[in-house]
DNA sequence: TGAATTTCATAAGTAGATCTCATTAGCATT
DNA sequence: AATGCTAATGAGATCTACTTATGAAATTCA
């Protein structure tokens, strides 16, 4: 049977491409990594590695064995991830996903809370596209995600968060700037500037909009929040935002907020992780956590 | 880091209940697995098993480790056959998939060929119901499913196979024993007999004559085919049978197959893979393979 | 062209881990 | 109390992954 260190070795040298570098990755000595490398190549009667002097590759047998590889090592520490709970369920490392628009905005808002309520727990936050982060929760790369709901996630477990509403943003010279609220009529005729593609949030915001009557600016497509909120704030166009995206008076200064009335349109934040996870403990405790720091935020208002 | 070997001895013990057993299942003395078992358990700082002389058990969380063991050799044993595979692609093990109402009929036909076409590949062959084969597949266990295809399974890779029809089952005492074709319509206001929950078969057979305006005989479900068919041979009602289910002369005795006209219902016979899996190559052909062992058993019909 | 450099492979020796065999200790059952 | 299982312990053998030192092949540069 093969041996987990065997293919650490082996993914290091995919990583670094380099004996010497690999070795030292794994803090082993050269001799020792080619030795154990050769010795795999030999049970498995296959060449995984080009060796030239100056150019070290993976063949492509070794291309396909290292997906594989992978595979047992991210097993290998869920098992002892696993061990290292049941010791303190409450301990060890979590890998959390999140979305762009999400992320910069609602970590302040949450992490000191995670942090004092679970001191023992190393967070590790990733941010991510919503289909890179399903892709891997479900490879167990990542322990949990927060991001918005949607019925391709029925597979995973879910713990609702909070609801979100989303608000127009406008600049202190539009039209709207004087309003206190808007109604869902109003966006019809309404250019509306957008993030780029894959972005949830652009398809939950133009859902809205379009059903309202409002049209795409297609002339641009923002890469990110921030730009999109510069745009706005020039008076380029109009918006919708996440509330949590609102909240920063340093941002605030161009531009006005203005909350919707009739049929708010909101997002569904919740927090997923694989059914059946070995540390649902841990889970719920940062469930629990998250919504006693967003909900306040949301009530004021 | 954890090691291979000590996970299969934790598998062991907790499949065997014993260290001797345990030990023999592994190829090593029993001092050996006790040695190292005591060792995972140091290393872990747990106890993972309850020894009591003549009642080893597994603590809750030894209990807990044991899925994450499992996946770890998954993972592992997944590597290795990919690896062999790269060796000579269609050679190796191959787990297959079937459900009961298909593997008894389908397989006397698809077998010969497959072990002829494919003679260096070891089928193993698994009888489960459709929700306990998408999980297997899922976690690696299997690596090919056939079965009929329903909209849950879209997370996985699709080869169709062939359309089986769904043909009338009557005794030869029925009133309908001297059709030679049967319609839609003439299900109205007939009693059918069905299988028990879980046997997809049922929901499809039912979804067809519901909507014909049958009715389900409540006071009996059947747990196999062929209880069902000895039922309908006693005239104790009608059923609907897949194709494949009545070639077999010795169990045409008793019994009428009269095929639909109108519209006639089939099942759609897939065959499924995870995607992204490492062995195509062998998956195609096995798809193909089957399909030239089936469709000419209905073209003549 | 030839010396220096880089980089992987080889060789020899060592420490530690896993294995076996033989034996002991702890519980049940009789 | 005696017997029979069963797991733990101990002593010694074997294996293997590791280290350091060195060699060989290719590349770079003077």
């Amino acid at each position: 049977m093969i041996k987990i260190r065997d293919l650490e070795y082996l993914i290091a040298i995919a990583e670094h491409k380099h004996f010497g570098h690999a070795a030292e990755a794994c803090f082993v000595s050269q001799p020792t990594l080619s030795g154990q490398i050769q010795k795999l190549e030999q049970r498995l009667k296959l060449t995984l590695i080009e060796r030239k002097t100056r150019n070290v590759m993976l063949t492509p047998a070794g291309e396909k064995l290292i997906n594989e590889a992978r595979q047992v090592l991210n097993a290998a520490s869920n098992f002892e991830e696993a061990a290292k709970a049941l010791l303190d369920p409450l301990s060890g490392d979590l890998h959390i996903g999140l979305i762009p628009t999400l992320a910069p905005y609602a970590l302040p808002h949450i992490m000191p809370a995670l942090n004092s309520t679970l001191p023992k727990i190393n967070f590790y936050l990733h941010e991510n596209r919503t289909q890179d982060l399903l892709q891997q929760l479900e490879q167990g790369k990542l322990d949990i995600l927060i991001l918005p709901w949607l019925p391709e996630m029925e597979r995973f477990e879910r713990y609702d968060l909070f609801a979100e509403p989303l608000v127009m943003a406008t600049s202190q010279q539009h039209e709207f700037a004087t309003k206190d609220q808007v109604n869902f009529d109003d966006l019809q005729q309404q250019k509306i500037l957008t993030l780029e593609d894959g972005h949830c949030l652009r398809d939950q915001a133009m859902g809205y909009c379009f059903s309202a009557g409002a049209e795409e600016d297609h002339s641009f497509r923002a890469t990110s929040l921030e730009t999109l909120r510069y745009m706005v704030a020039s008076n380029m166009g109009i918006t919708l935002l996440p509330k949590l995206a609102t909240l920063n008076p340093l941002s605030n200064k161009d531009i006005r907020y203005i909350p919707f009335l009739q049929p708010e349109p909101i997002r569904e934040i919740s927090l997923l992780c694989r059914a059946g996870y070995s540390r649902m403990d841990c889970v719920r405790a940062v469930a629990n956590s998250v919504r006693e720091s967003i909900t306040p935020l949301f009530k004021n208002h």
